[in-house]
RNA sequence: GUGGGCGUAGCUCAGUUGGUAGAGCUCCUGGUUGUGGUCCAGGCGGUCGCGGGUUCAAGUCCCGUCGCUCACCCCA
């Protein structure tokens, strides 16, 4: 088995029951993102690298280590797709969609890779469905989007998802507000750990989930950044919560939320499930009214999520077996005799309508019978020396009818039936 | 990039102090069952992840390596 080739580390193959599951949760997001008026688009697999070192930003840990990037002939450099925000924003600029009635809202289901170690819940190629709202920023669009998401959990199953919620305000502010922190830290180095004096520069706010005793001692004192922000963007805040109550929506408000992605401004969200592990995401997103501006077009403000479809299906209750058996076709008729005759037989029976099948594997006529039955087949039609046996299933009939005859002869009895 | 666990048939696993591979399930065939779903018999299927080493002899011991998995990190 050593030389056997296998899926690529961190990838996986999607097998008939599994398909099932998953065009289930497709088909839930269809429907509570379409019925709230977002459109479905696609966008490439891969862009040009530069979308997402411009829109992601090249400091964050996706566009600096996790990304699958590389030439093309053209000696252009392409980036296998890693989120979906910043190709929805191109596009939606690239081909004037700012000219239509706005906001524009969309949606997106499909692959996304990063190149991490897996783990539970985790892939280097995963799915996500997402939804945008681009050209509002109505604080009602940002509770849509975390009410649109809790809506899909839901209606997955997903049981015990805790949201958190947060503000960043703007950029400017969080960048102060970043330094002030930093500099706080230095000052405290001594009693943090050495984990965290290890990453102050890199990510500082990491700091405020650490267990170590000293740390925490250290961050009780330490600046908030809701305490740096500017008026109008506490006031954008209290608006998206005044909205997330008036829908009943519970959440904490947890001032240390992060997210590895620059182009969020304003709100942030997040959900998460106990079901799942280390990886304790399902989903999240946020208001990202400068990612327009970074990637070099005029200001849009925007806010939208994104949930994992592998999370979904590790936190949801929806049964493969049950998903797979549903999305199975009844067989009308089994059709296990030899040569072109029933090989033609098949094809009148599918251009008439009936699900047919045809035994490809040389069956004995008690295999047939078998196979027949494991199917759920009504019919089986099996050779004799001139015409051919049809069966019901459903009763010990059989009867020897000719080949041209067998079709209608199905057709009368569902009709009677 | 760093740690822990694991690697024997398609799947779930057993293999005793080292003696040249087994079971159950699945699949196929025959028989049985008042045509299938029960039961019986048989068959297909494995270079025991790979490479070295120790030994008369290694799935079983030693070293290396690859893979899977969980966790750190980060995120969906």
């Amino acid at each position: 088995m050593a030389e056997r080739l296998q899926a690529p580390k961190g990838t996986y193959d999607v097998l008939p029951d599994q398909a099932a599951a998953r065009r289930l949760v497709e088909r839930s997001c269809e429907e509570i993102l379409g019925g709230a008026g977002f459109r479905r688009v696609e966008t490439p697999i891969f862009e040009h690298t530069e979308l997402f070192a411009r829109g992601v930003g090249d400091a964050t840990d996706i566009v600096s280590k996790e990304m699958y990037t590389f030439e093309d002939a053209g000696d252009r450099s392409l980036t296998l797709r890693p989120e979906g925000t910043a190709p929805i924003m191109r596009a939606y600029h690239e081909h004037g969609l700012h000219k239509e009635p706005q906001p524009v809202k969309l949606w997106y289901f499909g692959p996304f890779f990063r190149r991490e170690r897996p783990q539970a819940g985790r892939f280097r190629q995963f799915w996500q469905v997402g939804a945008e709202t681009i050209g509002s920023d109505d604080p009602s669009a940002d509770a849509e989007s975390i009410v649109l998401l809790q809506a899909i959990l839901s209606a997955l199953g997903v049981q015990g998802a805790r949201l958190r919620l947060a503000t960043l305000g703007t950029p400017e502010r969080r960048a102060g507000y970043r330094e002030l922190l930093v500099a706080y830290l230095r000052e405290h180095e001594d009693r943090l750990s050495d984990e965290v004096r290890s990453r102050i520069d890199q990510n500082p706010l990491r700091a405020f989930d650490a267990d170590h005793p000293g740390t925490r001692e250290v961050m009780a004192g330490a600046p908030l950044l809701i305490d740096h922000l500017d008026q109008e963007d506490l006031d954008h805040f209290a608006e998206v919560r005044e909205r997330l109550d008036a829908a009943g929506i519970a959440y904490e408000v947890d001032p240390t939320l992060v997210r590895g992605l620059d182009y969020y401004t304003r709100t942030l969200f997040e959900f998460t499930s106990d079901a799942l592990g280390a990886q304790s995401g399902v989903g999240g997103g946020g208001r990202y009214d400068r990612l327009a501006e970074q990637l070099g077009n005029k200001p849009t403000p925007g806010v939208g999520f994104a949930a994992g479809i592998e999370r979904l299906l590790l936190a949801g209750d929806i049964d493969p077996i049950v998903a797979a058996r549903a999305a199975e076709r009844p067989v009308d008729v089994y059709i296990a005799a030899d040569g072109a005759e029933a090989f033609a037989l098949a094809q009148q029976a599918r251009a008439a309508g009936l699900t047919a099948r045809l035994d490809l594997a040389g069956r004995s006529a008690k295999g047939a019978t078998k196979q027949a039955a494991r199917l759920g087949a009504r019919h089986l039609v099996l050779s004799s020396d001139t015409d051919m046996i049809l069966k019901d299933m459903e009763s010990t009939e059989e009867a020897a009818v000719a080949a041209g005859e067998i079709v209608s002869r199905i057709l009368r009895e569902r009709h009677a039936a």
